[in-house]
DNA sequence: CGCCTGCATTGACCTGGATCAAGGCACCTG
DNA sequence: CAGGTGCCTTGATCCAGGTCAATGCAGGCG
């Protein structure tokens, strides 16, 4: 695997935090059970790679086959490559989360960092082969999966039938959920990825993310603090407006 | 379970070829693996629920929790309800295929038939019980998730990247690869969608769709036979207007 | 602590695809 | 095989969001 985009010519490495033994055992303890073997806890140590990325630098996986990342600290996004200039990011992951990564096809795939991080990864081959016969890694692998597919699914609905601003609702809600920090009713944010990421997750262009932000704003549905901190006001102003079914409840 | 959209009232059941038996049987031939012991294969067939669709009949699980469906005969789409007349088509599957049904969250889902159908369908809370000890059946259903993910993302980046020139060579050369013949070169398509369920798939509107293909057809790439018929000329010409990777190959 | 750089915002204009509105023609039915 | 019904196609117009072009401002660096 090889390093692009690196701004300054080199990954950084400034804030390295964890060493490989840490960095596995943080993914051990979150994603394998608890009663694993000793032999196949090394097993899937052997098979792991760990590496340090730097803001917007990414991470290519040129072995055209298909893998398994957990993110052990920071924030990554993965972004398919339509064509040149034409990037769609298909998911964020943050801290404790774990993906996969599809092989290369029609569209190439690669992982970026939002922030300074540590990643462990695992060629897929290898992590089935030893997951293949232990049913509770499987089990985690599978729903981790199926919440992929769950978020990746609602995504399509937002980009196939949702206004700009149903879009913008739908992921400031959504961010929340998974990074806000709530303080006497208001929802603090503080996101990691800039105009142009949220831009390229919801199918629009910085301009409009940036106009409809400012609307949000005159209307009184969400303050801004500096370019990352947004602040919700009460949720179901933003809930009006993602265009999600109105239940009868 | 409740059926909808009934065009005539009720379910139709005029084509009826599979008795549960027979369906069970080739869900198991193709999903479970050969040695599962009889007793499982018991408990899976008395998971089981199978249910016949006529033509645009939909299966809405009420139950609020996410479903396992297979397709035993026919073809399906997978629907998501973002609100009243704004359906967004996540998937469509064939004869043979498995796929998961979303529980209800911020939109609902359902499934319905693009022509007759016999399905079988489990809920998720049965079938993770009696596959979480076995790992064959735990790979076959990482499987498929997979497979569904991989799709949905490919669909992510057209629905938010690509033009609708782009979206409809897409469409196509992925229908061509599911359920296209090959002869002598050319390969027939026999659409079992209608232009509604292509714009709905695609997020477009049914007059985009139309003039797209007048506009392929005029410009050779396609014949078309009748409405669903589709015949591709040299499968490179499309796959130009997909608005893939050109790969330096 | 003021300049510099690059992201973010704002404004003016343009366009791809949606919307609205007729026809046309496949396929079914009798 | 004529007549009807519901898709599908085609044409005219509109508009949300893209594109192009400044300007503003946060945060880093000398």
């Amino acid at each position: 695997m090889t390093w692009i985009k690196a701004p300054a010519g080199e990954p950084r490495e400034k804030t390295r935090m964890t060493t490989f033994a840490e960095a596995f055992q943080r993914f051990a303890d979150q994603f394998l059970p608890p009663n694993l073997s000793d032999a196949m806890h090394l097993r899937f140590q052997a098979a792991a790679r760990s590496s340090q990325l730097g803001r917007e630098n990414s991470l290519e996986f040129g072995d055209g086959g298909q893998h398994i990342v957990f993110v052990v600290r920071g924030a990554t996004k993965l972004v398919a490559h339509a064509s040149e200039s034409r990037d769609q990011i298909v998911a964020f992951h943050f801290a404790g989360e774990v993906f996969t990564v599809p092989e290369p096809g029609n569209h190439s795939y690669s992982v970026s960092a939002l922030k300074d991080c540590d990643i462990l990864s695992f060629r897929w081959t290898d992590f089935s082969t030893l997951a293949s016969s232990e049913p509770a890694v499987l089990r985690r692998l599978l729903e981790t999966t199926m919440q992929s597919l769950r978020r990746c699914r609602e995504n399509a609905i937002g980009l196939g039938r949702k206004t700009a601003g149903e879009r913008i609702a739908v992921f400031l809600l959504g961010m929340a959920e998974r990074i806000g920090s709530e303080q006497d009713g208001r929802i603090f944010l503080d996101l990691p990825m800039s105009r142009r990421d949220i831009a390229e997750s919801l199918g629009l262009t910085i301009e409009t993310v940036s106009r409809q932000l400012t609307k949000l704003k005159e209307e009184g549905v969400i303050q801004t603090a500096g370019r990352s901190g947004v602040i919700l006001g009460a949720r179901g102003h933003l809930r009006d407006r993602a265009g999600f079914l109105l239940e009868a409840a």
